[in-house]
DNA sequence: TCAAAAGTGTTCTCCCTACACCCATGG
DNA sequence: CCATGGGTGTAGGGAGAACACTTTTGA
């Protein structure tokens, strides 16, 4: 039998999907690479991707990415940007189109047997393989525009959290900071939040309360959209 | 020679752009559509749009078809969807990279010698072929929350307008009603438009100053954004 | 003289911003 | 008792929303 057994009277890219998986560690916001095992740009480091499936959309093919990469199935994404210059990949013509992913970075570390995947600080990322500087520069910004119309923080916080690591994550996101008392008090006008009756001890100074988001109202606003200013 | 000479190891879809063009004729906000002449969907509208060809980009390609359909090689455009649904076209695997289009209308309607294309109010819009009923609403959508950080008028409107036109262009878009006063402190506090010495008289009642942007200014605030709240 | 369209100004309110004070703990 | 971190309150400013008056013309 032929190797190459489908034929086309036109010439037809190939399709991938890649993944922009964020985390946050508490600290700093953070993305999923994989090292390139093979040419080309072997040795560089590359978001997770690979080829569409015949059976399946974009999305259920990011989705598949993501779940082989994190072992996650029930993440946000959305996907950003399709990325078609004739020569972004030197092998063949190759067309991506790219997803954003929200995950719950210690959901994944426990389960991530992908000894070539790691974590990267966004501020802190190598040269990567392609054309993948523009695809993180892209979902960067589509994250911080998204941020401005729908909270954010369900999808990459632990159930439970303090004021400041919320505070923490936007400003990670944002690259800004922000007045502790002001941010508060927008977090809490928003009427997402719930305010647990437990406490932690994030330092030995003092406790803090531990909040978790009102699921019903966020996905409400989620839906909604609302405006906020920063 | 065969029929079919591009072969390749794993089946590859086939690529096309759609374009959903934006008019804006004084009054509505319109959509350029053309009908199909051919199965599937014979009789019915969709958006301009065509194979991507080998050697350009998903962009190259949107604004080859724009120019076929519209003569115009200047317009605005933006990639807003990749839409992949393995069913999505009965006859075989397409994945549509859509991209919206904003043209001054007048411009169009002289060298317009599709005569199967037809401007269509966005309130008025027939069933479409494919999943273009889809791709409307997802660039609808796309376009009233760009409308929120990003000036807009200028791909749409003729080079001088006046307050009022500016104002109902943003009402067809948002589909909502302003105060007058309002809208025109709002649009002059942006510094983008540079009021005129010509007047018009655009009902027999009373002559109306004529603005132009300030294509600087204008596209300084494109490039930086805003917040415009509505 | 009246209706319709366009230009301009004022007030009120809300939200964002900047900033200060209090409290609890460990050293 | 003091430094640190967390919780809460207050005064000022700016922008949006609601709203009214004037001018000009044709009928």
């Amino acid at each position: 039998m032929e190797n190459k057994q489908y034929c086309y009277k036109y010439p037809h890219p190939s399709v991938t999907t890649d993944c922009v998986i964020f985390g946050f560690d508490g600290v700093d916001l953070k993305v999923l690479l994989v090292e390139r095992g093979q040419e080309p740009y072997k040795g560089r480091w590359a978001f997770p991707g690979g080829f569409l499936k015949p059976e399946e959309s974009a999305e259920e093919g990011a989705l598949r990415e993501l779940k082989e990469e994190t072992g996650l199935e029930n993440a946000y994404i959305e996907q950003f940007h399709t990325y078609s210059a004739p020569d972004r990949d030197p092998r063949e013509r190759v067309i991506t189109i790219a997803y954003l992913a929200l995950v719950k970075i210690q959901d994944v570390e426990g389960g991530d047997d992908a000894a070539d995947a790691q974590w990267f600080s966004v501020k802190n990322v190598p040269q990567l393989a392609f054309d993948h500087d523009l695809i993180l520069r892209d979902a960067l910004r589509r994250l911080r525009e998204r941020i401005h119309f729908h909270p954010i923080g369900y999808d990459l916080l632990p159930m439970k959290f303090t004021l400041k690591e919320l505070q923490t994550l936007y400003e990670a996101i944002l690259g800004i900071r922000f007045d502790r008392r002001n941010f508060a008090k927008k977090m809490l006008h928003l009427d997402i939040l719930t305010q647990l009756d437990e406490t932690v001890w994030p330092t030995p100074k003092r406790e803090a309360n531990l909040y978790s988001f009102n699921i019903d109202k966020y996905n409400e606003l989620k839906q909604r959209g609302f405006r906020l200013e920063f």
